[in-house]
DNA sequence: ATGAAAGCGCTAACAC
DNA sequence: GTGTTAGCGCTTTCAT
């Protein structure tokens, strides 16, 4: 390894006490000599000196000025755009984000908690489904290392962001029934989390007061939460005579019409498709896929924001942020076909 | 904050010295008794002790157990897949990867290579088509991090992984002779990397050595390297009468491809359209893009395994790992149109 | 205008 | 079996 240049090494160069070369280089040197505090600034160019951060940090008891960012998969367009919004905040006040893609498992979720809480981290947003507040309290122990929770979980208690999935479920049905459709069905994932509860639920209630027959048995195919998952679901698709479908996410739904391009079924002539999240990749999908849209930069942004805040102040209280969803028309529904 | 638990208040508790609990809990307990050891154990899990990671690291002289990542965009599909692989093979050697997306800024990605050399991470993998071995070295001054160059920059010298670009574009060039293109033009950055370079020689060289009249002057489009880089290049692309398009990456090809269907080119059959990269979404654009494969997961792995081989053994040369490149044919390219 | 000394929380020789 | 002691590199009183 590269022999470490210390503040000693300075101080002995520079013919001075540690204590000089600290405080000037600290921006607390006003009452040393200009000579001195230029030959100290000079060598530590020269040697191209960096404080040792551990050292530095575990006398001035700050911790490691890292927030631990726990997503399900950093390659995917949601999870992605998402962390670049917390890193844009956590630079302005000098935080780093330390971002683990935890590929929705559980063991790995908690190995990675464990080593970020390790770490000192001053503060975590966690994006979990399988994760309960009972998990973390227990991993956090004592700590009382201040998190958000985002999306998923939202039976618990703990500060926390989150859109309005059940309105989300809600105009997605809104938007199949005004466009006359009398036979829809959806695509949701089995590891059925909180969130997706409520967009489903939105999406029933939606229907029934519109007197569309929907029978939650018959009428909702389980698919796993991916575009190949999607794909495997287009022959129940088919089969099921519907339509139109609400996708659980755009994930899903951008491989189901991949199925259906295959197939040569036309979207929304013969079936209509709605997704959910407006991830970018819905612009360029065709035909350009109908969605609703969450604020997912935005969540980013506002997560790392209350994060710090809950960082820097102990008192402020457990608080919810709910985030609106609006529904986005672009052309993969339209009216069902006359016949 | 937490009240925090230190080792003392363990020893203090357990009525033994703060090396017996040092010991124990590093297991190098043998030594002392059963009694004192569940004790201590005991105490650990009761008060939820886990070591200061500062004084820990500070002691021990053993550095972050982090490798920094500079990205240009992590939320891209691109560099999200290749972060993937980063952290798999960290995530094994009890390594921490931090990320950093600097949006292609030069003073950005300085800052962020600043930060981590600060944080005196064990080593470092970047990717940025801007920054030179020069300034890495200046910044990393005396300290001797091990670093690989991903991708861009290959003029320099260094430990780096990259692929086979001067190889692509003969393919992509190949491909498109091969179905009786004789009018083709190219889209590229405005900001050559080396590796855009050599993928862009590789095309006009195999293009010349078919035949094909190509002028770097006429047959070259500048676009940003973006899906809206590649939509706003439509009409240029249409007005230059061409039969195929050889777009710089994927993300430009899937722009312009935007750009057609809404104009209703139909692809292929009007112009052929050929990427670069091979990211996931090509799989799900209509018409399915043909492209250039990269490996990028595979270069996220290999990446982290040179940088772990060589922060592990100190006297591993410089070595560049070239991986090699295929060509994928979707239906994005035909035959020109007779007539 | 400068420095000596204490100590952050931890580990590891080296006693006893 | 267990404790004493000396630091790791740094910042910060408090002297001089």
């Amino acid at each position: 390894m590269g022999k470490k240049v210390t503040i000693r090494d300075i101080a002995r160069l520079a013919g001075v006490s540690v204590t000089t070369v600290s405080q000037i280089l600290n921006g607390k040197g006003a009452r040393f000599s200009k000579k001195t505090q230029h030959r100290v600034l000079k060598l530590r160019d020269q040697y191209g000196y960096v404080p040792d951060f551990n050292a530095r940090s575990l006398i001035l008891q700050k911790s490691s000025s890292m927030i631990g960012v726990l997503v399900p998969d950093i390659s995917s367009p949601f999870f992605g755009t998402f962390v670049k919004g917390v890193q844009q905040v956590a630079q302005h006040e000098k935080m780093v984000p330390l971002i683990f893609s935890a590929n929705r498992d559980p063991k790995l979720e908690q190995e990675y908690l464990s080593q970020m809480i390790a770490r000192s981290i001053d503060g975590l947003i966690i994006a979990s489904a399988t994760m309960t507040t009972d998990t973390i309290s227990r991993l956090i122990g004592s700590r009382e290392i201040p998190y958000i929770l985002f999306d998923k979980n939202y039976a618990q208690h703990g500060t926390r962001v989150l859109t309005d999935d059940y309105r989300g479920g809600t105009l997605a049905a809104q938007h199949l029934v005004n466009l006359g459709h009398q036979r829809v069905i959806a695509l949701k994932p089995r590891q059925q989390s909180e969130n997706f509860t409520q967009r489903m639920k939105g999406f029933y209630d939606t229907l029934i007061k519109n007197k569309v027959n929907f029978d939650q048995k018959r009428d909702v195919i389980v698919a796993s939460l991916s575009r190949p998952g999607g794909y495997a679901a287009t022959a129940a698709v088919l089969a099921s005579g519907a339509t139109a479908v609400f996708a659980g996410n755009d994930d899903m739904a951008i491989g189901l019409l991949r199925g259906l391009t295959e197939r040569k079924i036309r979207v929304p002539d013969r079936l209509s498709i709605i997704g959910y999240d407006d991830i970018y990749m819905d612009e360029y999908v065709s035909p350009r896929l109908t969605t609703i849209h969450q604020p997912i930069l935005d969540l980013g942004i506002q997560s790392a924001k209350m994060l710090l805040s809950k960082i820097h102040d102990d008192h402020s209280s457990e608080q919810i942020r709910r985030f609106p969803v609006k529904l986005v028309i672009r052309q993969s529904t339209g009216q069902p076909r006359q016949n």
